[in-house]
RNA sequence: GCGAAAGUGGCGGAACCUGGUAGACGCGCUGGACUUAGGAUCCAGUGCUGUAAAGCAUGGGGGUUCAAGUCCCCCCUUUCGCACCA
């Protein structure tokens, strides 16, 4: 009898399913385990990353359901976005039609792996029964504030008339049409995350079982600082200009001011200037250059005079007012003061345009401040040409001129965030219909709670150009003002699909819920996510929308865990030649033709055995093979020998077995320790296999030795058993195959975990290294549990040991507990 | 530039926690067995130098220690993330 994977996986894929194995339900009287992996975008086909991480992910869920845990691991589809609807313009197939037709795929694709989903909770974010409840939680976000409306900067294709983006942005010009990306300023959406930053922050607190990468990333990302205020009245005007900085120790030196070209105080400025067309051109060239260099390499720092002076309220001095390309309007307020000698930035932008530079900070009280190579001296030090607050040092100052500042009434310390507010509009179709009516009379209206979802139409059409095509559909636009019964427009921007993938592990709960998002008992006896598995790829994003989501919950009273996934594995990416695999670069494998060569548990295995989760893994051809002679390996150990097996007794005396039957049962307590650990504690799959492949080749040496005493089958039938057991969790079908050759009852799915007997891993004989002056010579074997005396003795006899004493004199013996031993000698 | 992680045979990777036999396991390679044949299977060997004894080896250089892949300092390289953050 051969091993026909085909077979054998596609046999056993069925029996699990019509048995509705992977199906769980709330169960009060088991612990339960959430197992979550990251949703899938269905992009069309599975790739190795997705294996990956779901054959993680299934070693996991199945290793805990059989020790004991009631085990919940769904999967679903992050089906939403930009793809489908290019797919529309480019082949003028419809996105959802598109979109279900990849999830056919893609689902059945994962059935042939014989992951452990609980299928029946699959969700699919495009479907209006998942979308309206992220229509639900916008409505409760608004009635909280936490959703508004501001104008805001997009990249616009001039020719396509649409916006862009970012990734349809290549080097500044559109993807499409090639054409010079220009920006635009359209009312958008945001969700107000920056409200929550100083939780997002606090509460990583909680996140012990996070990759500390992720969290130092996250940390960046949120980008708290400590700063200051102060505000500038500008000369002959009431206006004021609020500047923020975090060296407000190095105010007396400023000797300009620069504000954002987006500063509402620019086209106050230069409106009444006679020249007012230049100068507006000009801005605008520095606001273009801004956002179109935000993701470039560092570029010139330029700027214009506003013609207007500002006082240092410190000093009463009069300095001049500049707007500069490198000031961005969303950071801090918009405005900096500038000190040349003791920022970099500042420094180039003075040398540029020929301005001041006053030095107000020396290193120390000894050495004075140089501006040596075109650098300005931008460390802390001593404060000097400061008035009052000279030779004070920089912290010590920074208090002090905070408090001043403060009692003054013209600034004070302030906490600043890198964050900014989540932009959810799209102006796309493929996306979650923002639940927002405007009316004339009424303005704002959100759509209400009854009238959920506000479903997509399905008639539209995809051109690539022009406004969105939610904005052409007539009969989606016109709607009635709920409040006041007139006509109504309704709102044509969808949602980013961040927001599908900030809840859905609550949708899986309850999946077919209808009278809210999740049914909360439920969500209470599943939630927090014991395990989050995904690529490190999301660290940022889509890990802090979704902490994020978790904490507004908390306070509009709906879940209870303000951090939803205590615990974090990320894994690393699938390399091939050296270079992440992309339809681009040409080194892309595919899954499915592994699957039909070598079968699904075959491909499973070497994802696992390649490398440890959280490392990149470098893709061999050659490596599946091996794990394929594995399984063939572990097939022709028992076919075999069915009969002997089966016939053997499932007793056996302990202490009657031959020696090569007490090692054989040695080898495999010691194989159930190793696997138990590496799967449960280390998470180390690669390191489990290994240990099971050592098990094998041992009962490989038995089998070929044929030492075969009476005992024989019944240990290799407890070894074979519980080395299928083992097995089950890494390569499920074959597994399952042989527990039913091997006339077990029931399923292997459905066995519990087995335990190893520290006595029986014991080793009898024990090497004990032997070093000499450090240096390592031979190993001895002795008696586990060896006295020290007799070690040393044992040693000595040795010949190589001999050989290295000779007759010299022992100065010292270092001995390190049945391990090893280190004799000093003279040299 | 800033932040993080990582550098171990021809290759993927072991050596965990706690400094204590570096190279588990697999791939590849070499030899052998069985075969009409083998790109199947099985057995053996395989870090480098050396007949051996032994010596040298964990990116490079220092240090701590009886003992360092592991701890400390400096440098180099690679990968990832961020990028004018005032």
């Amino acid at each position: 009898m051969e091993y026909d994977f085909k077979e054998i996986e596609d046999k056993w894929q069925k029996k699990w399913q019509a048995d509705r194995i992977y199906e769980v339900t709330e169960d009060a009287s088991k612990k339960k385990y959430y197992c979550l992996e990251m949703l899938p975008y269905p992009s069309g086909k599975i790739h190795m990353g997705h294996v990956r991480n779901y054959s993680i992910g299934d070693v996991i869920s199945r290793f805990k359901k059989m020790t004991g845990y009631n085990v919940l691991h769904p999967i679903g589809w992050d089906a939403l976005g930009l793809p489908a609807e290019n797919a529309a313009i480019e082949h003028g197939i419809h996105p959802a039609q598109w979109t279900w037709t990849n999830i056919d795929t893609m689902n059945k694709q994962l059935h042939r792996l014989g992951f452990s989903y609980c299928w029946e909770r699959e969700i699919a974010t495009c479907s209006p029964e998942y979308y309206r409840w992220n229509q639900w939680i916008f409505l409760k976000m608004y009635e909280k504030g936490l959703a508004y409306k501001q104008k805001s900067l997009v990249n616009w294709c001039p020719k396509c008339k649409t916006v862009l983006a970012n990734e349809q942005v290549e080097d500044g010009s559109c993807w499409r049409c090639s054409t010079t990306v220009s920006v635009s300023k359209l009312e958008q959406w945001f969700f107000k995350i920056t409200d929550y930053a100083e939780r997002l922050l606090n509460d990583m607190n909680q996140l012990t079982k996070w990759p500390e990468k992720v969290l130092i990333m996250q940390k960046n990302w949120i980008g708290k600082s400590s700063g200051s205020t102060v505000i500038f009245q500008v000369e002959n005007s009431p206006h004021r200009i609020e500047i923020f900085t975090t060296r407000i120790d190095t105010i007396f030196g400023a000797t300009f001011l620069i504000i954002a070209p987006e500063h509402p105080l620019v086209n106050e400025f230069i409106s009444i200037e006679p020249d007012y067309e230049v100068l507006k051109q000009k801005v605008d060239e520095l606001r273009l250059q801004a956002w179109k260099n935000r993701y470039t390499e560092e570029y010139d720092k330029e700027g214009l005079f506003l013609r207007r002076y500002a006082i240092n309220p410190f000093n009463q001095e009069k300095i001049p007012i500049w707007v500069g390309n490198f000031v961005l309007m969303e950071y801090g307020t918009g405005a900096i003061m500038a000190v040349p000698a003791h920022d970099q930035r500042d420094f180039e932008f003075a040398q540029k345009y020929n301005l001041f530079i006053k030095t107000v900070i020396k290193p120390s009280p000894q050495e004075d401040t140089t501006i040596a190579d075109n650098n300005a001296f931008t460390d802390y030090g001593i404060l000097i040409n400061s008035n009052e607050f000279s030779n004070l040092a920089s912290h010590e100052a920074i208090d002090r001129m905070n408090h001043h500042a403060q009692i003054n009434g013209f600034g004070s310390h302030t906490i600043s965030y890198k964050l900014k507010d989540w932009g959810i509009s799209r102006q796309r179709y493929w996306g979650t219909p923002i639940p927002i009516l405007y009316c004339d009379a009424c303005g704002i209206v959100p759509v209400p709670e009854k009238d959920l979802p506000v479903v997509l139409p399905e008639n539209v059409t995809f051109t690539g150009t022009g406004p969105s095509p939610l904005e052409q559909a007539e009969e989606f636009i016109t709607a009635t003002c709920p409040k006041c019964g007139n006509k109504a427009k309704r709102e044509t921007d969808t949602m980013d699909t961040f927001v599908d993938s900030s809840w859905y592990f609550l949708r899986y709960i309850s999946p077919h819920y209808s009278n809210g998002p999740f049914e909360k008992s439920k969500v209470s006896y599943w939630m927090p996510v014991d395990i989050y598995i995904g690529g490190i790829e999301h660290a940022i994003m889509h890990l802090i929308y979704f902490r994020f989501f978790a904490k507004v919950m908390v306070d509009l009273g709906l879940i209870d865990h303000v951090e939803p996934a205590p615990f974090l594995l990320t894994q690393g990416m699938v390399i091939k030649d050296g270079a992440k695999m992309s339809k681009s670069l040409g080194n892309v494998v595919d899954p499915e033709e592994l699957v039909n060569t070598y079968g699904a548990d075959s491909l499973r295995l070497w994802m696992l055995f390649a490398a440890p989760p959280e490392k990149d893994m470098e893709w061999g051809d050659k490596g599946i093979e091996g794990c394929y002679k594995f399984l063939l390996r572990i097939w022709r150990i028992i076919i075999p020998h069915l009969d002997n097996l089966k016939k053997a007794p499932a007793d056996y005396d302990v202490t009657s077995l031959s020696i090569h039957e007490k090692e054989l049962v040695k080898k495999l307590h010691q194989t159930i320790e190793r696997v138990t650990k590496d799967i449960n504690e280390r998470l180390h799959f690669n390191t489990a296999i290994s240990s099971l492949m050592e098990l094998l080749n041992t009962m490989s040496y038995c089998l070929h030795e044929g030492i075969q005493s009476p005992s024989f089958w019944s240990v290799m039938k407890e070894v074979c058993n519980k080395y299928l057991i083992m097995l089950s969790v890494f390569a499920p079908h074959i597994a399952e195959e042989l527990w039913e050759l091997m006339a077990n009852e029931g399923l292997i799915f459905h066995q519990e975990w087995i335990t190893y007997n520290p006595d029986l891993a014991k080793e009898d004989i024990i090497p004990i290294a032997i070093q000499i002056n450090g240096k390592f010579r031979t190993t001895i074997d002795v008696p586990s549990g060896s006295t020290e005396e007799v070690i040393k003795n044992t040693a000595i006899e040795n010949t190589v040991i001999s050989r290295h004493l000779g007759d010299k004199n022992i100065r010292k013996i270092i001995y390190v507990h049945q391990k090893l031993m280190n004799f000093i000698i003279d040299k």
